[in-house]
DNA sequence: TCTGGGGTCCTAGGACCC
DNA sequence: TCTGGGGTCCTAGGACCC
């Protein structure tokens, strides 16, 4: 029989917090977004206290730490490094692998031939323990025979209270019909908010109801998505393992600010810093960008203001990787976008039009030597600044990430000798 | 006072080509 | 009265994911 798994930290960023910390065992941890602004994870005693997911820090923060509760900033220098940890345990579990996010794993277990539950949860129980004795971290497992099978099996696993953690779904019709009549619809993965509401006006309660809904008359109504959707609940396969993942098509540089911006001035060497960074990430996948684009957008929640919000794109004449390039092209856009009177919260920039930086098509009239002048300039740019920024443009703005608010935040244990944990 | 950041894929419609 | 058919590429917007 042909399973995947899905292997899944629980509560991740949280989980991280607690190997070092391990006197918060028990206590509520909830880890906020950049600048201290949402809740984007909690613990399982969080999740018990009420504190939802996305949650406005300052709205939920009083009740929290008055019950006790524990607050960290995000540190992703942190989560970056167990997660990179986990997934070195998990590839030794299984030849082929698919790392699908900071805290996700699909694993083929296609070689290890699991004829039954029985086999399919000790492998479960194995993997856990393993990842938890080597890493720290808890997981939750899901087995099935398609991906979407698999989330819908770390559903249940988390709904159990006996065997925790591990759920297996073999493929047997009747083993599967069981499964998805348990779980709702919004709970599938790949019904977001919209889709719900639509299906669930159709009467669909349950993912089964989805799989058996009519394949043609979905693919019409809605879109060949949700019918790979309804096709991998049926345990058909229609989403392959992908080891390799493909190059990026798209790499944006984001943030929110602390505190909101109304004049160009101050504004264009914080957009300018954006795209110094997008240009260090751009440079590291080893492409080459065709398309610059700038977005800036008033703060939503303050309706009480006029809203703006707005994004623009420059085309470069020919794809580079040259930070100066793509900082010309923001200054062209920049002031194009800007508008007086208005409370600026979050802008970012964004490249795009991808292609490999070994393909570089020159122009008929261009220096031929301009180009690979300009990488060796970057090239030792970024050696510089490899560890932290040494060398800035003078047009960056030196303060755009360090103004971020992040006053509960955690030593980097495992990725600075300044900050490794002691004991005593 | 205070509400994250970074991605992917699909579809429809327009521009343009022969 | 009456104006083709087939294709590609690009873009904007929608929906979803973690």
């Amino acid at each position: 029989m042909n399973l995947l798994a899905l292997v899944d930290c629980e509560n991740f960023y949280a989980s991280c917090e607690r190997i070092f910390r391990p006197d918060l065992k028990k206590v509520p941890i909830v880890v906020l977004s950049n600048n201290d602004g949402c809740v984007i994870a909690r613990s399982k005693e969080s999740k018990d206290f009420g504190i939802q997911m996305g949650a406005p820090w300052f709205k939920v923060k009083e009740d929290f730490l008055k019950s006790g509760g524990q607050v960290f900033s995000s540190n992703f220098a942190l989560y970056g490094d167990i997660s990179s940890r986990v997934m070195n345990v998990l590839s030794q579990m299984s030849k082929k692998i698919e790392i699908y996010s900071i805290d996700e794993a699909f694993l083929d277990l296609e070689n290890l031939a699991l004829e039954s539950h029985d086999a399919a949860n000790d492998f479960g129980v194995y993997c856990r323990n393993i990842v938890k004795q080597w890493v720290g971290i808890p997981v939750r497992i899901g087995i099935a025979p398609t991906k979407t099978l698999t989330k819908v099996a770390s559903y249940l696993a988390k709904q159990q209270t006996h065997h925790p953690s591990i759920f297996s779904i073999t493929n047997n019709q009747k083993d599967i019909e069981t499964a998805l009549k348990r779980v709702p619809i919004h709970q599938v993965w790949g019904v977001g908010r919209r889709l719900n509401k639509k299906l669930s006006d159709s009467g669909m309660k349950n993912a089964y109801d989805l799989a058996c809904s009519n394949i043609p008359l979905i693919r019409k109504k809605y879109s060949v998505v949700l019918e790979r959707t309804v096709r991998e609940l049926r345990g058909e396969r229609c989403l392959a393992m992908d080891e390799n993942p493909a190059p990026k098509k798209q790499i944006v540089v984001s943030r929110s600010f602390a505190n909101k911006i109304s004049d160009l001035n101050t504004l264009s060497p914080v957009v300018n810093d954006f795209g110094v960074r997008a240009c260090e990430k751009l440079r590291k996948e080893g492409q080459l960008c065709s398309k610059v684009g700038v977005f800036i957008r008033t703060s939503p929640f303050r309706t009480q203001d006029r809203q703006h919000q707005t994004i623009k794109f420059y085309t470069l004449h020919q794809p580079s990787d040259d930070t100066r390039d793509i900082l010309s092209g923001i200054r062209w856009i920049l002031p194009k976008i800007f508008r007086h009177g208005f409370c600026y919260a979050k802008a970012g920039v964004m490249l795009s039009q991808f292609t490999d930086e070994n393909v570089l098509q020159y122009e008929l009239f261009e220096q031929i030597n301009g180009a690979r002048r300009n990488n060796q300039l970057m090239k030792t740019l970024d050696k510089i600044n490899h560890s932290s920024t040494q060398v800035n443009f003078a047009s960056q703005s030196k303060i755009g990430f360090t103004a971020m608010r992040r006053a509960n935040v955690s030593p980097r244990y495992t990725t600075s000798w300044f900050e490794l944990p002691t004991v005593n």
